[in-house]
DNA sequence: TTGAAAGCGTTACCAG
DNA sequence: CTGGTAACGCTTTCAA
């Protein structure tokens, strides 16, 4: 190859036939010490590594990939949008990046705004072996180019029809309720749902939702009044909502948080009008717990499993890829509620 | 291919052969209506981008990048702490992923847990054509690593040595500058920097120190009182350090604020303490514009570029790509202060 | 337990 | 302006 500019980017360095020369190998028993899928000598396969050490040997990628039909690369879609709470979203896209890496598998980021084409270039160029989707709608318009898609699919997030596709998640629903019967039987008779911001469930999210479908459900089953107040990612906001909330419903003794962006406003908001937790009145959070537990007042939570969800997502894949296909999968993760003494029983 | 299991994941739907068929020509003329790399009559053009229309042909990337050594990948290597202000990180993620797509290029995320080993890895084989590394240290331990890569690495900060490696930033020290003067020449004499956590300094942070730097070099000049207070990202540390910024300095009327985490908190908490802003303290921001605009009083700041940078980051690296190499570049953007209100002259 | 060799789908050179 | 055809580096049969 020629060197054509001032540096030369384009230099394959070692490839599997020097590795085979070097151990005295023919490049076949190379790839089998490396991949495994036969057996070789004790004696073969020591050289054969040393030799990989010493000449710093690391598989071509796209060779590797041509010949084996498989990348090695996840596609992890996310949303770019800031509406969305983004640390909540790279704490998923976290925990899938260190699961990938445990399968031998990178991560490749996708975002939202490529759209259904940019599924399918990712799928049809076998760019990438496998999709994680993240932000997934109850109406998900991103479905039937997903399931065309060929390739396993995986989704954080339960649209109203799964479709055939293997989805991941807590069980919001039940996370709902949860939250409900919790302030209930600590004898709250009247409570509030701070949601998440209209715009996520004017986007139909699907956890948002679900959530609340539990949420009121549960409230009506047990006589409870609840309210909900979505509410946009800003002190100011959240300050009108509170507002709503105490003048509308002056008997409000427990209010639900389903808003990561907005947690510590509410407590310094609280406090600042006066509100002590939880003598006066008692927060239950529903948000990762590091987010719980970093507070002044840590906070009594329903857990987002947000390093789990991400790991499984990677696991379920990867189980896809390698022959468990066929049954699609909804995995619901059921709700943990954690008392960190932010809630507590109504007095009279 | 036989079918293994419930379903085949392993399928090449359509070959370059394929288009070349339907179309008429040879394999080698439809590589070239894709690259550009040679004139095709316009005729011949039309039938293969029809066919490949009608087929829904797209190139295999793993044949792709062995045929040609591009994988048309670029790796971004993140932080995955949550000390760093993830927002932050994203907001530049996110830049990069536009601007890679507009260079035909996908992302790859690599986490600096992998280590440098994980640069070599991927670099090694092929899997990216080009590096782009955030959060980089002023001693920062993977400059031997990174240089020796023999692929285009661009930096998002600057170390202290930066050994021929390409780095693209703000400005910070003119921006720590630039702080104190502009606070100067409204009549403040006695200033405070609200900076970034502890751990961000002792890890030696690049754009921490040279914003310190700068910003203590101009006050000294000014012959203005400037003292610096890291602040861990939560309301409570927050609230200590301004026990401290007033009660150490009860002459202070002017703050300036490097830690995007905690300007909600302290807008909130100066308003608490009765402290109107600006006429009883100015404060100054330095964060992407977005976090600036976003509080019920906007925010006079110093922009911290992200989408800027992170689009700049993968220009250069293309650069590089396309035999721009050779020299080196370390290229830091002018910082621009955007008044927004929140700071004010000295009331006497 | 090992080796030889046929692909994998593109690119890019060599001819025309 | 176009076609034929070696690579590219690896995996995986087929044979031994």
């Amino acid at each position: 190859m020629t060197l054509r500019h001032g540096r030369d980017y384009h230099r394959q360095v070692v490839t599997i036939a020097d590795v085979a020369r070097a151990a005295g190998v023919s490049p076949s028993t190379v790839s089998y010490v490396l991949s495994g899928k036969r057996p070789i000598s004790e004696e073969v396969r020591r050289r054969v590594q040393r030799s990989i050490q010493k000449l710093g040997y690391h598989p071509n990628a796209g060779a590797r990939a041509l010949a084996s039909s498989r990348s090695n690369v996840l596609a992890v879609v996310i949303p770019l949008r800031t509406d969305l709470n983004v640390p909540v979203v790279m704490q998923f896209v976290a925990a899938a990046v260190t699961e990938a890496r445990k399968h031998d598998h990178d991560v490749l980021l996708l975002t939202k705004d490529e759209g259904p084409e940019g599924l399918r270039r990712v799928a049809a160029s076998s760019i990438a072996d496998a999709l994680i989707v993240m932000d997934v709608e109850a109406n998900e318009p991103r479905l039937p180019v997903l399931r065309a898609l060929d390739r396993p699919v995986v989704l954080i997030g339960v649209p109203d029809e799964t479709g055939g596709l293997t989805c991941v998640d807590l069980d919001f629903t039940a996370a709902g309720s949860a939250c409900v019967t919790h302030l209930a039987e600590l004898g709250h008779r009247e409570i509030a749902l701070i949601g998440p911001s209209p715009a996520v469930y004017k986007r139909g999210t699907s956890y948002a939702g679900r959530f609340l479908r539990g949420f009121r459900q549960a409230a009506s089953k047990r006589k409870i009044r609840a309210s909900s107040f979505p509410c946009p990612p800003s002190y100011d906001e959240l300050r009108t909502r509170l507002d709503e909330v105490f003048t509308r419903h002056p008997g409000v003794t427990g209010l639900v948080v389903h808003n990561e962006a907005i947690l510590g406003s509410l407590l310094s908001e609280l406090s600042r009008r006066g509100k002590q937790v939880p003598q006066d009145i008692s927060v239950l959070a529903v948000c990762p717990e590091d987010m719980a537990e970093a507070h002044a007042l840590p906070l009594t939570s329903i857990a987002l499993p947000t390093a789990e969800l991400g790991g499984l997502a990677v696991e379920m894949a990867m189980r896809q890829l390698n022959g468990g296909a066929g049954q699609s999968e909804v995995r619901l993760l059921s709700p943990k509620l954690i008392d960190r003494g932010s809630t507590g029983p109504v007095v009279a």
